[in-house]
DNA sequence: CATCCACTGGAAGATATGGCGA
DNA sequence: TCGCCATATCTTCCAGTGGATG
């Protein structure tokens, strides 16, 4: 069989337009925000010590977009002044789940290739100190941008000493800002007080996106993106409606127009209409849930499974002794040493979490308070996410005649 | 109205792994 | 090598929870 490529152009004129890299020229829908947070960014300008800012709301809603907007003009303005020396520092802190490792983070950051510190090892006043040292070298006015932050927790030491470090007499010659951007807004209120104090001098608040506003995004990049007349009337109003309804997320409805032209693309359409929308809107939500299946550690994914297998069965929805009845036997079938019942109750909360499983409470008054499991994703893609656990593929098998045979799907 | 079930969820402590400096 | 240090993952312990039951 001869294979070909042949370039695909009918539907998108620069799809980049609408990937997670892309930085328009403009933010639209934020202005507000923007004239709020230029304030806080004021004293930057005027040579003074920076603000801390911390800005909350949830994904895809501009925190990020709206800070390297403001970021890029920061900079470039701040260069009239000479008496001001800014440096910007930024950090996505979604994998970093402490201080320490934010702290590490930012050392390596700011160190020569072959200078990096690991990751663990040291006492975490070292590591501090490390940092101190580093940032003084740089000195002038320094913001540190610290994506994500709510991932570190309540290991918030960092947050309290950064801005505090000057008047501690750790920095000389640096002026530190920290700004923070999350997405849980209950992640302030875990802060230790002394840390919301300081950190949240100034606070904004990104609300989300209403469909309205998404559709002007959205017809905004798609000027850009895609090609004159490939859109369909009303598949704007529909990813925008769709985006709205469920997270508020720019990013969210971009994904999906973006997807939803690459089905049509790969369709053969030219025209991206409504059930291109639908189709890239159910990948999407596969996708999310592959992404957290691949994640999980080796009893996580027993657990699961044992869910799975107990669907199969169509004995779900399940009470967590029954589940851990199942994974008993799952263990002892891979030869894996079975953990007590409290940690499978963890493992079924964390997959409650990601949304894969679900649970519903029994309150049955003299036999007990509990919860009942079922799988909240479809059957099929979660067994095909199991297909790799470790040593279980004649069982993977069994469970799936077993499905076959119950019509589970 | 007290008691009880069958957990849930929080917290503290144990264990193992990998890395640091001396 | 040894004593520390940070972290992830478990285990152990235990105080709730709230409708049904006697």
């Amino acid at each position: 069989m001869s294979r070909r490529f042949e370039r695909k152009q009918n539907i998108f004129r620069n799809k980049d337009a609408l990937g997670e890299s892309y930085q328009p020229d403009r933010i639209e829908e934020r202005d507000e925000e923007i004239e709020e947070y230029m304030d806080a960014l004021q004293p930057v300008v005027d040579g003074w010590e920076p603000n801390n800012i911390f800005l909350y709301g949830n994904t895809g809603v501009g925190k990020t977009a709206v800070t390297d907007y403001l970021m890029d003009q920061l900079q470039e303005d701040v260069t009239d002044y000479d008496d001001v020396d800014l440096s910007v520092i930024s950090l996505n802190c979604k994998t970093l789940n402490s201080s320490y490792q934010v702290a590490v983070e930012l050392v390596n950051k700011l160190r020569p290739a072959g200078g990096e510190i690991s990751s663990t090892g040291y006492p975490q006043q070292t590591v501090f100190k490390k940092l101190y040292e580093e940032l003084d070298a740089i000195g002038g006015t320094i913001l540190i941008i610290l994506d994500e932050v709510d991932s570190i927790g309540g290991r918030d030491e960092l947050l309290y000493e950064l801005p505090r470090a000057r008047a501690n007499g750790y920095l000389e010659s640096a002026k530190v800002g920290v700004i923070g951007i999350s997405n849980d807004f209950k992640f302030r209120e875990q802060l230790d007080p002394r840390v919301q104090d300081t950190l949240c001098e100034r606070e904004l608040q990104f609300p989300p996106y209403d469909a309205p506003e998404l559709e002007n995004i959205l017809s905004s990049r798609a000027e850009v993106a895609i090609a004159e007349g490939a859109v369909e009337n009303g598949v704007l109003n529909y990813c925008a409606a769709l985006a709205a309804r469920d997270s508020g997320s720019a990013r969210q409805a971009l994904d999906l127009l973006r997807l939803a032209g690459e089905i049509a693309e790969n369709q053969g359409d030219d025209v991206i209409v409504e059930d291109h929308v639908e189709t890239a809107r159910s990948r999407l939500e596969q996708e999310r849930v592959e992404e957290g299946m691949r994640e999980l550690t080796t009893h996580g994914r027993l657990a699961l499974l044992a869910v799975i297998s107990k669907a199969a069965k169509e004995e779900t929805p399940c009470r967590t002794r029954d589940i851990y009845e199942e994974y008993t036997t799952l263990c002892e079938s891979s030869e894996t040493d079975t953990l007590a019942q409290r940690s499978l109750h963890n493992h079924l909360s964390d997959l409650r979490m990601l949304g894969i499983l679900s649970a519903h409470e029994n309150r049955s008054g003299s036999r007990g308070n509990y919860y009942s499991y079922q799988l909240d994703v479809p059957f099929t893609s979660a067994i095909e996410a199991m297909s790799d656990v470790l040593r279980l593929d004649g069982e993977i098998q069994t469970i799936r005649e077993i499905a076959t045979m119950n019509d589970v799907v």
